[in-house]
DNA sequence: AAGATTGTTGCTTA
DNA sequence: TTAAGCAACAATCT
């Protein structure tokens, strides 16, 4: 579920919340889902803090400070924590000022039992609690993930500018450009649907917003990528930035499992146009249902009369 | 109760 | 070389 909003909101409300706090202990109740041998990765985090935390695509990069203590005698280099989300991936942080129901939020019942005043119990880890940072301030950060898809990964600055590699121009980066993104239309006749969501060639976009970013451009998903015209690519560019651009302002969509740094849900849902819409009116024409095919190998949802 | 579900990787096939 | 297609990862929901 998230994509490049969705990191987007948690990158920004854990930038507030856990940097330069100092990293008491982790809590590996699920090894398998940290990258690194067990001993380099607590060697490269405990007892430290973040300086501040970056993304490419839907990568969160957290920039990790030493503290005076390892650094006197641990290797020299700067080191980087990754974190990836994959489809149901959250990092929820609570404390004294944050109370949220940390590991519980996947769980309805659980959030009923709160809501009933049967547990008070905030900061207690839920069933899909895999990963937990304890801070020496109090606070904890909880990697929840029901799939078990997400990872967590310690990196040198040489590893991360090979990983940087593999991602494409992003929207409202610096790289987005006019320019650069016509490059990625040539000599790919792939369809757009699959152009769009490799993030070797775009990084950030996944199955939701670029059905929507196609319905707003009126493109069908089946188009090959080098049959559009210069007035549809230019659609696509503008949207891409127009609509990732809004669902950041909105916190991105929580569909099902998304949610923010706090453990609160995305509202852009509600300005969804055709993903999760099938057999609805189409918003646009008002004449037909939205349809849904599988394409790319994914679920699709466009409207066949606006997108030609 | 089989099939689908937001992301990505890596294998197979063309 | 390149790319398209698909299974796999795990758990839940319809």
């Amino acid at each position: 579920m998230p994509e490049l909003p969705e990191v987007e909101t948690v990158r920004l409300g854990l930038a507030e919340q856990i940097v330069g706090k100092k990293i008491k202990n982790i809590e590996l109740l699920k090894p398998k889902l940290v990258k690194n041998s067990l001993g380099e990765f607590l060697d490269a985090l405990l007892g430290n803090s973040f300086f501040g935390i970056s993304r490419v695509g839907k990568l969160l990069i957290f920039k990790i400070k030493r503290s005076q203590k390892t650094g006197a005698k641990k290797k020299t280099g700067q080191n980087f924590l990754l974190v990836h989300l994959k489809m149901t991936g959250q990092l929820i942080y609570c404390d004294q000022k944050n109370f949220v129901l940390g590991g519980h939020a996947n769980s309805k019942s659980e959030r009923e039992k709160f809501a009933k005043g049967e547990t008070s119990d905030f900061c207690q880890k839920g069933k899909y609690t895999h990963i937990i940072f304890n801070f020496a301030s109090g606070g904890k950060l909880f990697f929840n993930d029901l799939r078990q898809f997400g990872y967590l990964k310690v990196v040198s600055e040489n590893e991360l500018l090979d990983i940087k590699k593999n991602f494409g121009i992003e929207p409202l980066a610096d790289n987005f450009t006019w320019q650069n993104f016509l490059q990625i239309f040539k000599n790919r006749k792939t369809n757009i649907k699959a152009l769009l969501l490799n993030q070797k060639i775009i990084s950030g976009l996944g199955n939701i917003y670029v059905d929507e970013i196609l319905f707003a451009s009126g493109v069908s998903p089946y188009r090959a990528a080098n049959s559009l015209t210069e007035k549809e690519k230019k659609k696509i560019f503008e949207n891409s930035e127009k609509i990732i651009a809004r669902a950041i302002k909105y916190g991105g969509t929580t569909f099902s499992n998304f949610l923010n740094s706090e453990g609160k849900r995305g509202s852009f849902k509600k300005r969804l146009k055709v993903y999760g819409k099938e057999g609805e009116l189409c918003p646009k024409c008002k004449s037909i249902k939205i349809k849904k095919v599988k394409l790319a190998g994914r679920g699709t949802r466009f409207c066949p009369k606006c997108q030609v």
